[in-house]
DNA sequence: CTTATGCATTGATGTAGATCAACAGGTAAT
DNA sequence: ATTACCTGTTGATCTACATCAATGCATAAG
């Protein structure tokens, strides 16, 4: 468990490494994206200060995601440890009520209403990150968001 | 934490209600949903035997999924613990995986990919769903799903 | 047996969003 | 200042999937 500074740009894990390690964001902001066989890149996570980020894989296993950072950022890292603290347990928690609620977007709403949950979700978030990268995290092109947009 | 036994089409949680419940599968099938605002239902989960399934929102606030069984079911009933298990643990570790893959697949792949994933992932499951359950659960129309199929 | 209910299939048509392409402003590098 | 690059916007077209509607086929219920 040690600090590390990540700068803009910077990759700190790349899909098909082996890696077992948990980001906790201090400052700055980083994503998790998979890169599809057409090089188009599908976010799956943003991660302000004080989120947690990670490939939830087996440790041994390759994963799946790219992780690098959007903005300057100090990270601590963790070994994924089958130990984990009560903070760390509520964490795990809403993470995973994030993703729940992900997917019903996903799953039932038109790219408006993901738009809305997501400005909803992550006010903060939106003037931070380009706006393609949001279209990505949608499941939506960056022209569709645009003109979803044009109609506030 | 107790057991209990579950017919076929017996609703254990409604959306709405408050509930501070984790279900785990002995035997049978159960699903989460939710409820659209046209009564059309998205598929959240499903849980065969060894599975957890709960909707994860906070015990205090309303929950968002429908719980019912597929098929006659014996669960045992868990309270929210703040404190799980190393086991639970290493469960909780295994859902976060499939909800990655999962919106993975959302985000980036056809209707056809996600339906292969879905064989792969659940190869034992589809013969004891409907159709339109799995179409539910790809975010796809019965039709759309029944339309994939007939191209092997 | 007859009727009813639920699921899968098929066809016709509609539409949200993808794709392709051009263009405009902003910022960084030379 | 000039070039290059990146992001967002807008338009034209295409397509995957939704929607609507009808049909067949089971199994279950009278």
């Amino acid at each position: 468990m040690n600090t590390i500074e990540i700068r803009k740009g910077e990759i700190i894990q790349r899909s098909g490494e082996l890696n077992s390690k948990i980001y906790n964001v201090n400052t700055g902001l980083l994503r998790s994206y998979t890169i599809d066989d057409k090089g188009k890149e599908h976010i799956y996570q943003f991660a302000p200060e004080k989120w947690m980020i990670a490939d939830l894989g087996s440790p041994e296993k390759p994963c799946q995601l790219f992780i690098d950072a959007i903005e300057d950022s100090s990270v601590t890292v963790f070994e994924k440890d089958p130990d984990i603290s009560p903070t760390d347990k509520i964490k795990l928690t809403n993470r995973m009520k994030v993703l729940q609620n992900r997917i019903i977007m996903l799953i039932s709403a038109s790219a408006l209403d993901r738009y809305l949950h997501f400005i909803e979700t992550y006010p903060n978030i939106i003037e931070r990150v380009p706006q393609r990268m949001i279209a990505s995290y949608l499941g939506v092109t960056p022209e569709a968001l645009s003109r979803v947009r044009k109609n506030l």
